[in-house]
DNA sequence: CCTTGACCCTCCCCCAACGTCACCCCCTAC
DNA sequence: GTAGGGGGTGACGTTGGGGGAGGGTCAAGG
């Protein structure tokens, strides 16, 4: 057998996270060593290493360390669908970050950010609290509704708006590929403009 | 004049905030009412709920209250720098959030993912600790490293990656148009695989 | 006049997910 | 002996507020 035991820093370092934090998921109860020195060390198993593994990336998926708890507790077929409630948040979360960023454009480029109602002038923060986007997955176990969202809102563009793309996307395509037909460098101007067109071109889809 | 006065409710109500978050930004000093009652009362006047709106689209860039506080105490110029820092970072964020929806997509579709060298399992954490790229722009106000590392990482494409992307691209493409050409909605699963597909190809760039 | 309900105020404690002390033990190496 | 590099347990700080206690204020209605 593989009986490989890690100390706390030792794992730490392995996987990348304070020493700190894993004395936090200790004490949360989220990852307790399986073996305890006689000196008090904390000694982790490979498994233990393993259910770490999970823990970050269910952590890098946003999920809170609590939920992370439950959810490993949890049979696979749970685990499936709340990955892909959590898909759908995160997609929600993405398009929420898309529309600052181009917003973030607008205002890098104008200069004129005076003009502005005074009166809807908060509007523009209409369904876009930070919290909104969790509130509207969670619990929800497995329902994405965010996907239909994106469905919902998919449909409301018509035939026209598709063309307009079409049109678009092709120039786009044209300009990529003339670049990189005259062998400009990937990291020339011109072509990180046209990319960015194109991220900005997919972030209004 | 326009001597509107706001109380702490109406304004909260206008912005779509809680009470308690004016509150707070009184307390730590970010927006404090321009005018106290004898009752205590708050009273914010218009140019207060300029200062708010400007605070609230800051926070939605992800700008910490004490950041703000210093950005908005700032000459404009130094305010331009500090929003193209923050687009890098912002950009950043996305980029990784895209790796970790791809990542999530494989894993919803890989039953199978047991599968990982038990030494290195951790690697796909690297360059991904949430903090990183916050640390990556601040206090180098303004000068976008991440663009450049941006620049740095495209540099690695050569050019037959870019005329792998091309045929990619142009077969997506194709595919969109011949969908539009049939008439499918805009949710219709083809169209969104085929978006989906786009995504994920800008992804990986 | 009093009451009622909707406001407002000021403390003050609570949360997550750790960072950062302080102060201690254990082991090895010089 | 002591210096360094592990490990340990508290406990308090941080961020952006939430929630509640306990009390003053304001406008309307009986």
């Amino acid at each position: 057998m593989n009986l490989q035991q890690y100390t706390i820093g030792e794992l730490a370092r392995l996987a990348g996270i304070s020493i700190r934090s894993l004395r936090h998921y200790d004490s949360i109860g989220l990852l307790k060593p399986s073996h305890r020195g006689d000196n008090g060390y904390r000694y982790y198993t490979e498994e233990d290493s393993k259910r770490l593994f999970d823990i970050l990336f269910y952590r890098a998926l946003g999920f809170a360390l609590s939920e992370i708890g439950d959810l490993l507790n949890r049979p696979v077929t749970d685990r499936q669908k709340q990955l892909l409630a959590q898909r759908g948040q995160l997609d929600a979360h993405i398009t929420r970050l898309h529309q600052i960023r181009a917003r973030l454009d607008t205002l890098i480029n104008d200069e004129e950010n005076q003009a502005m109602s005074n009166e809807n002038r908060f509007a523009v923060f209409d369904g876009f609290d930070p919290d909104q986007y969790e509130e509207e997955v969670k619990d929800r176990l497995g329902d994405t509704d965010a996907y239909r969202e994106s469905c919902r809102r998919t449909k409301k563009y018509n035939s026209q708006d598709w063309a307009r793309y079409k049109s678009e996307a092709d120039a786009l395509n044209q300009s990529m590929a003339s670049s990189m037909d005259k062998g400009l460098s990937a990291d020339d101007p011109a072509v990180l403009e046209a990319v960015e067109k194109m991220r900005l071109m997919i972030d209004t889809w």
